[in-house]
DNA sequence: TAGTAAACGAGACGGTACGTCGCGTCTTTCG
DNA sequence: CGAAAGACGCGACGTACCGTCTCGTTTACTA
């Protein structure tokens, strides 16, 4: 594989990474909004148009950040029953949350949807949609194997799951004991 | 009561009064990060200074929204069982987050806290230690009353109570609908 | 007189001052081009958008250190005689250009008014207007006083007595000796 | 002669030739600071690289420009006599100043000698002590002729004729009738 | 007639300065 | 003495070009 340096046939490899690997760090150091792209920028050693040029601003390197690290992460296996796949997501998810800088990143980024409306959009249609998505396959392939019933309220069910987990990572209460307990009180109330 | 316009005896209620009614319309209208002290203070019909005067920063003056209005609405009466009080804080939590102007204040300061560490800090010391208090009352209570063993989890089950209707506002899921079943199903894992 | 130091009621004098002395200087030290709003600013001990208020552009800034320096310098008296005025003018523009830093600016500010078309427009109606109608005053007084006849092309005659010498300050030839020369040869071939 | 288009063993003629003509025609069309490489080398179709693999810098490019021109048209032939040489040295350079569009770009670079320094140094070198010799031609030949005195002083002459013209030109004063005019005056002085 | 090396187009790169925006501080004058 | 007004120093924003670089293509001579 030729590794590009920056010219018409693609872009830096290393500036792509260097970026991101900053962003990432730079979040998790001093939190998202005292982050800049100057700082990104200079950490990296690399010009602030190098940033404008792929992406549209600090939201969007934090998101690709994001999109990498979930995607490798949270996306889980069919253990073969609810329980079995309830209790590894809560425990992935949780484990991502906090343990993966990219996690911090992603609690960043939930919240900076929420403050800027724009973002909001972008967050949602590039990201959450998908995550989502992935927070309900276990739920969905539960139905189809009878272990819920068919009028299954996914989305309730779903937030009732994770919900409680992203909100105890906001409070700094979350690690894998929560995790564990929580996943045993939501299957418990399913039986 | 007598109204001041500012002068040595004190100051302007009028102007206290418009920079929170403007500040919350703001952040309603545009989102917080779009929200300005500038913006405020001319909406307001105010000087900037006037603002500076008695609040650090925009986020003070929106957490004195907030502040404000959750006093009077989320004080929850004690209905005589858990059952009732779960429901009533469920109920009275959606209506805030979704039909008045400050919970909606609420969800961004929520957020803002997570991605400014140090209004995080201020957050927590000035309002969210009190708003958990507030969730944990009828827990507490119950617990008193021996509808709940010794050695409950409070803020697990508190989490597990309110952190799916956070994460169902912040997903534009939270309706009064959601918050019945929502109550509903989370009373009868715990019957 | 009060001096402000920038609120409601007027600039920061002092600011206005350093920035027109070290635009100025800069100029002077290493030419127009080379010469940014930046290191203007930073010299000055002022903020960019300060500068950026109360004047377009770089050169704006110039033209009103021109503006200054020319008003006092270049009026001349009546000394009551063609050849009087002639002579002085020749000397008074001279000294300006070779001794005053603004004599300088001033050398630039006119190269700048060709190779850049909107400043061009500025520099002409703010300023060269005025050099122009006190280039001609001496000529008209003359015709006045019959030294010259009545159909005298008032500019053709201005610039072969100013042309020569903007082009040997260009060229680093002027000094005294050669405005002294050229008034005398100017004013012998008017005889 | 061999039309390259670029290979080992030569540079291409057609790139060359483009770069010249758009460079002329961009200075005369938004003048010459608005005129960027990439602007240039885009309405040439040209690469950016290909122009610098050539030239220092923009300047550069507009110098070979001039150096093309006058050299065909400043060039003048003996005409035998002083006022024969100086009406049509004032003749020529009128006509390149006004209707060539190489005068304009002269007229900007003589500018841009000012406002930058180090193309200031190279303009002088590589084209106006040239062009001074070419200006002070006439004037040597007719001290040879003995229609000048010895100790003429030869550069005082020589910007007493073209100061003017070059001053005119700046101020848009610049036509055949001026030049004619004030050829006539200056052999009238001289006489 | 294929190989090869220079010039080419394309355009990404590290930079510098631009002109703008909002911050939080300050000073003045008024009521 | 609090408030309105608004200038100030500051720092980050997002943009425009600079001059350099690397890539893969084109082309004229060479072996």
């Amino acid at each position: 594989m030729v590794v590009h340096t920056g010219n018409r046939y693609g872009r830096s490899e290393e500036a792509r990474r260097n970026v991101l690997q900053e962003a990432d760090d730079l979040v998790v150091a001093v939190g998202l909004e005292a982050t800049t792209i100057e700082e990104i920028a200079r950490r990296a050693g690399v010009a602030k148009q190098t940033i404008y040029r792929w992406w549209r601003d600090k939201n969007a390197v934090l998101l690709d950040v994001v999109i990498r690290d979930t995607e490798l992460t949270l996306d889980l296996p069919d253990t073969g029953s609810l329980p079995g796949d309830v209790t590894q997501m809560c425990a992935n998810l949780t484990d991502f949350l906090i343990h993966d800088d990219a996690g911090a990143v992603l609690l960043s980024l939930r919240a900076q949807a929420i403050t800027n409306r724009a973002f909001g959009e972008v967050f949602r249609t590039r990201f959450w949609q998908g995550q989502v998505a992935r927070e309900q396959e276990p739920l969905r392939r539960a139905v189809g194997r009878r272990e819920l019933p068919d009028d299954t309220d996914i989305d309730h069910l779903r937030l009732r799951i994770v919900g409680p987990l992203y909100a105890a990572a906001e409070e700094g209460l979350l690690d894998r004991g929560f995790a564990r307990e929580h996943s045993r009180a939501v299957l418990a109330a399913l039986g």
